[in-house]
DNA sequence: ATGTCCTAACTATTAGGA
């Protein structure tokens, strides 16, 4: 089963490029953030036709994550308990009963002085505790999407010299080791201990093409999937325009798991 | 380097992004 986890910036007006990275890479699910999309305008007879069920926890103008899956799913939640203020940011569903996946796009915080940072670090600690609670459905669980924190050096271009600034900051960090400590593996890092790569890039300044990214997005994922995983890819050329196509400013990333 | 770029929105300028 090939999972997957892409930042789209914008489902409708992606809805080309979407379609041309299914139609290439053919995951069986997909957890997609940033639809910037009202439920009531979602595309579903569109996926239909390229074989996709989705499920779709949208809002007006902003934020809004959804799932695509070949295979019957059920969704099992919408959003985090008690931040409904900061949109639309989680959906989980349990897929053909192997497996309960969910995908999240978390804050961004802005900056350190601003309201929403302390807030970010708030949404966390009530999504690590919404994540303990979960109890029933699949023992495999993933949770992937869009975390906007660089765990560590390596995973930022500024490499020690953004240490301390916003995504790199130590209370970022505990708050996602906390949540990684319900016992959850980076997929990507654990395959590739060492590698530096990356998953945003800034539309602006060519960042892309100065290799100035941040990995910001990740698969984790229940330790009985560890050895299940064949491959993780941070899928880097679909960062690149295609033809006239803009693509978002982040990389899908997908991993086939023998699910 | 608050320069740059992209999206959605009460279509023109602004907010948000990371």
């Amino acid at each position: 089963m090939r999972i997957a986890t892409w930042n789209v910036n914008g489902l409708r007006a992606r809805l080309d490029y979407i379609t041309r990275w299914l139609e290439d890479r053919q995951p069986d699910v997909v957890g997609l953030q940033e639809l910037k999309t009202p439920d009531e305008l979602f595309p579903h007879d569109y996926f239909k036709e390229l074989g996709y069920e989705a499920l779709v926890h949208g809002q007006k103008s902003w934020n809004g994550v959804a799932i695509l899956t070949k295979v019957p799913a059920t969704l099992t939640g919408t959003g985090v308990a008690n931040q409904d203020a900061f949109g639309s940011r989680l959906i989980t569903a349990n897929i053909d009963d192997k497996v309960s996946f969910t995908t999240v796009y978390c804050p961004n915080g802005k900056n350190l002085e601003h309201a929403d940072f302390a807030g970010k670090l708030g949404w966390y600690d009530d999504l690590t505790q919404q994540w303990q609670l979960l109890s029933d459905g699949p023992a495999h669980r993933i949770i992937c999407g869009d975390f906007n924190i660089v765990p560590k050096a390596i995973d930022g271009w500024r490499g020690e010299a953004g240490e301390g600034s916003i995504f790199y900051t130590a209370e970022e960090r505990s708050r996602l080791q906390t949540l990684m400590d319900t016992g959850l593996t980076d997929l990507f890092r654990h395959k590739y201990p060492y590698a530096q790569e990356f998953s945003w890039w800034d539309y602006r300044g060519g960042a892309f093409h100065r290799k100035h990214g941040l990995r910001i997005d990740f698969i984790l994922a229940t330790s009985g999937l560890i050895d299940l995983t064949e491959e993780i890819v941070i899928d880097r050329d679909y960062r690149r325009k295609i033809d006239d196509l803009t693509a978002s400013d982040h990389a899908p990333v997908y991993a086939d798991i023998a699910l």
